[in-house]
DNA sequence: CCACATCGGGAAAGCGCTTTCCCAAAACGT
DNA sequence: ACGTTTTGGGAAAGCGCTTTCCCGATGTGG
């Protein structure tokens, strides 16, 4: 019987893993495989640049760590090491389908790694933001992707920018997407052009009554699609009043309220452009429930982000696909190379997908 | 001008922060406000039971840590502490609606409590899924949550028993949710009655001849779901033969074909039971865009779990609800409990919500 | 007025690793 | 043949915290 004896708490002859109570050490290991914890640990993670352990003493090492089922101990490591393997990813709200694909694509990334994600939900909370990105700091985690787009409010960011730079003394990398007002690598969708390009395709469409499910201007990512969609319309000659932006809160339901709201000041419009798709979705149910408008023969529905489904809904939605995947793993990728002298910035194009939730005026 | 004057990158008198390079320690957060790392420690995070700082020096420690934007090095904390606040969360998908509702409600308790959560994503691979488990451990999260079905595979059961065990006796505590042939603390939709519940609404209808989109057969929850289904039909004398099972992968888009080759075998199939929502979406494709056949008048569709996105979908989907984020933060409040002597399992019910896409049979 | 708790602070011993040194043995050169 | 490099292993010094212990300075009761 090769195995030796060690402890028991199981004394059976047969158990082949005499497991020690509590957690294994490296330095039991050594002592199973009769080297010392230097050579232990080195056949192990032989990280150690150029040095080399034996065949022979290697294979027991591994042995022994087999048997033991030993996993080293990572916060010891991260403190021997003073670096981690950990990344923090912060969304608003994992359960919206926008921030799920951007965190999909960036846990792809970082699986391919060996990178281990936390991820912190916000619920849009600023204070809660702040907080996140203090513990993440103090986890030593290697690099944080802010993926929620920033608050407009002068102390949050600057607080923010505080953070941040603190965090990037201590060796740590952040990269945003979309706008935060700070400045740190960044990927940047298409915000103000996708809003843009919807109103162009319903212009070309024949509309000229418009109204905007926005969602909470706090949020710089929607102040830059409501931005986009304004300067576009007005480039054109459209007015849009302030009665026809409508804040649909990034929800479903809210944006199903909200959408009555904007029809019963404007029963003329014709033309609405959704900020997210999950608002259009709520948006499609108020017109055709609540308000008996026919999409598209009486109005037509643009929306923003052309989550997965989108092309289920009814009609299917005509929205704006951004990249979703490709920009959280983007993010991580930017992570990946480490920070570079100057911050970078990559732009992500947005393009739009007609369906059938867009047609000709007629009305 | 009360604040030192430290050392300084920033030689101007007036920034408020001197901050040293490289992370802040303890050390030099006891040294700024006079006091020893044990007193500042105390200050920071006076665990330490009945020891008290006085105020004086307490407000020292805190104002030269505030000024210093001290955060302390969590895995220092926690190798000298030995324990973490880190709980792991295991999922097949992000990026699927039923994974990201069950990872919000489980985050939401975390957050509650101050855990940070680690979301592992295997992609429905077993060997992923054992090694995130694997270095979870290393971390010491306190606990994990596995909450992806396992997978009917004796040799897989085995080593996640024993890797489970490993970690139980490292002080880690799991939770699954849905079926994993282990003896953990669980949580446990009602796989097989709610297939159930979706099988005798159609009966209750008049449907005779079924259909059923299942999911890769490999996942115990899969199982779980068509076993329920079968056992009720046959316990209402419906036939099923094995050519009306199509494997829809558990995707919107091979749903929808595996709904064509359903067709094409039972054309005279008048109701079709799907695992899941997502693959609902692309059955009602497949039917309303492929076969041309109208839900619900020639064909009755119910889904699974009821995602957001059920009522959405054209016409709206009858389904199953679970209580996808109650079930995550279940999960997690049973970490916070701690383990207990015996493994608990709650049940959790599914509810059949009725909605336009089932109707009486008219074939 | 002194023995004796009590309180609040610091010195120092770890926690489990990694990594620099240091050293013996083996390999090489001339 | 001997010096000189490699090579591979171990001893030990940290990494930045927490926590036990110890100790002087206050407060108590007899």
């Amino acid at each position: 019987m090769p195995t030796t004896a060690a402890d028991g708490s199981a004394p059976g002859p047969g158990g082949p893993t005499p497991r020690p109570a509590g957690p294994v050490t490296l330095q039991q290991v050594a002592d199973l495989a009769g080297v010392s914890p230097a050579t232990a640990s080195r056949a192990l993670h032989g990280s150690t640049g150029s040095r080399v352990v034996g065949e022979q003493l290697r294979e027991k090492v591994l042995a022994a760590a087999r048997e033991l089922r030993y996993v080293s101990n990572a916060p010891a490591q991260a403190l021997a090491r003073s670096t981690t393997s950990l990344v923090g990813v912060v969304v608003h709200d994992v359960a919206d389908p926008y921030f799920a694909a951007i965190s999909a694509g960036a846990m792809g990334v970082a699986r391919e790694h060996g990178l281990l994600v936390m991820l912190a939900a916000t619920f849009r909370s600023p204070e809660l933001e702040l907080d996140y990105l203090a513990r993440l700091r103090a986890q030593r985690a290697r690099a944080v992707i802010l993926s929620g787009s920033g608050f407009a409010d002068r102390s949050y960011t600057s607080r923010l920018a505080a953070e941040v730079e603190s965090y990037r003394a201590d060796g740590g990398h952040v990269v945003t997407i979309g706008p935060h007002g700070i400045d740190t690598d960044s990927v940047n969708p298409a915000n103000r052009a996708g809003a843009a390009l919807a109103v162009r395709h319903l212009h070309g469409l024949g509309h000229r009554r418009f109204g905007v499910v926005s969602g909470p201007r706090s949020l710089t990512g929607v102040r830059d699609r409501l931005d986009g969609a304004r300067r576009q319309l007005r480039s054109l000659d459209i007015a849009l009043p302030p009665a026809n932006i409508v804040d649909g809160g990034f929800a479903r339901d809210e944006a199903r309220g909200a959408t009555r709201a904007l029809f019963s000041r404007a029963p003329d419009v014709t033309a609405v452009v959704v900020l997210n798709d999950v608002m259009a979705a709520g948006v499609l149910a108020a017109l055709r429930d609540d308000l008996g408008l026919r999409v598209p023969e009486q109005v037509s529905v643009v929306g923003f982000d052309d989550l997965p489904f989108a092309a289920d809904l009814h009609p299917a939605l005509t929205t704006v696909r951004l990249p979703l995947t490709e920009i959280g793993a983007q993010a991580m990728e930017m992570i990946l190379t480490g920070p570079t002298i100057a911050p970078r910035a990559v732009a992500v194009d947005g393009e739009l997908v007609v369906r059938g939730s867009t047609a000709h005026v007629r009305r």
